[in-house]
DNA sequence: GTCTATATTTAGATAGAC
DNA sequence: GTCTATCTAAATATAGAC
């Protein structure tokens, strides 16, 4: 009985803090974090501004856990360079995974871009070990490819930089495009034709036939 | 006489404002417009705040004369495409010339993606006239390169996207650039390394074969 | 756990002496 | 043209009844 009471309260607060997140998430895009302000992040979540409050005790609590949430489905898009055999698979798919996520999470991309350029003001120490280490792993495997003659030898850090810029632009700059895309914006097949281009550009870029 | 005191006054505007629009670009690019306070303009301008005011009546004014600026710079680069005589030359010079930008103005850079990102409050009407209507052109230039089998058959659209991106991203995500970079900024060495990489995998990945 | 009312701070903007 | 003092509005955050 107990539990049961208990449980529900845990289920309350579970939900309520995702329905704040995601508020919050688009929110902080939209306006970045000194142009959003609790009360419309209340009202988009559908709640008294208190409630946010009584949830998250600051803005800038808030916003922590609005980044936290977003480095973690990047993480998990970085594991597909890993398990591959080959550039081309690897970087093929890497690029895909990253479309994917600038086309489902277009506020997400936007907070984090947000928070790069305000000097990280939340995520420095994470940049400074977890994608260091990251980014040096794979500049490592990248450049084994290259070793054996798989891909040409470019710069690997600069290849990275280039796939992180083009595939994150269709979120930071999905607004820039819609408005070229007579205010539409991209369908299933001009998606398609997004991502193709820019895995074919890169690939025989480097020097990769697609599989 | 009054000339001679007309003329000093006018000086001392304008010096003014170059001073004030100078710190404000930089302002504005770290902390974003919501972010930015006219109190933090004021002191990194060296001026009390209520001259700001005097200047530029309010803070969306100051903010709009900033972005315009900017927009300027990007399209006397934007010329180098029009002066060439083939895909080698026209986009590997828009490359090096978006790619020299991102260096001198980076805080510029940051507050276009900043206003973009925000849905384009000030911008939105040029993004569909001006820069439509240049896209457009690039697009058919492209297509006509394409036509005559002078570079691959690749969505001249997208092409643009990843240039934009790609450039723009060394001023956008410089910060994160410098962490890892071991916290220092790119030398003259490796921002030429970074302006090869870029040039010579964009021209390789549309079949386009450097001078 | 919810929400109205409010305390406190800080922002943009202006008045008015110099 | 400069700058101190100040107005007004809006923001973060909290108190306290329910």
């Amino acid at each position: 009985m107990a539990d049961t009471a208990r449980n529900r309260k845990k289920n309350i607060r579970a939900e309520n803090e995702a329905l704040i997140l995601q508020a919050a998430e688009k929110v902080f895009a939209e306006a970045g974090y000194g142009g959003a302000t609790m009360q419309l992040i209340a009202d988009v979540a559908g709640l008294p501004k208190a409630n946010l409050h009584y949830y998250f005790p600051t803005k800038d609590e808030l916003y922590r856990r609005v980044v936290e949430t977003i480095f973690q489905i990047w993480l998990d898009a970085a594991n597909v360079f890993e398990n591959s055999d080959g550039p081309a698979e690897g970087i093929g798919a890497y690029i895909d995974a990253k479309m994917e996520i600038s086309r489902r999470h277009p506020a997400g991309s936007k907070v984090w871009a947000s928070e790069v350029m305000h000097r990280a003001p939340v995520i420095q120490e994470w940049l400074e070990s977890t994608l260091n280490v990251w980014t040096d792993g794979r500049i490592a495997l990248i450049e084994s490819w290259i070793a054996e003659g798989r891909m040409d030898p470019v710069d690997p850090r600069h290849l990275l930089y280039m796939i992180w810029a083009t595939t994150q632009h269709y979120a930071d700059f999905g607004h820039q495009i819609e408005t070229l895309n007579n205010g539409a914006p991209l369908d299933d097949a001009q998606w398609e034709t997004a991502k193709t281009n820019v895995r074919r550009i890169i690939l025989k870029g480097i020097g990769v036939s697609p599989d």
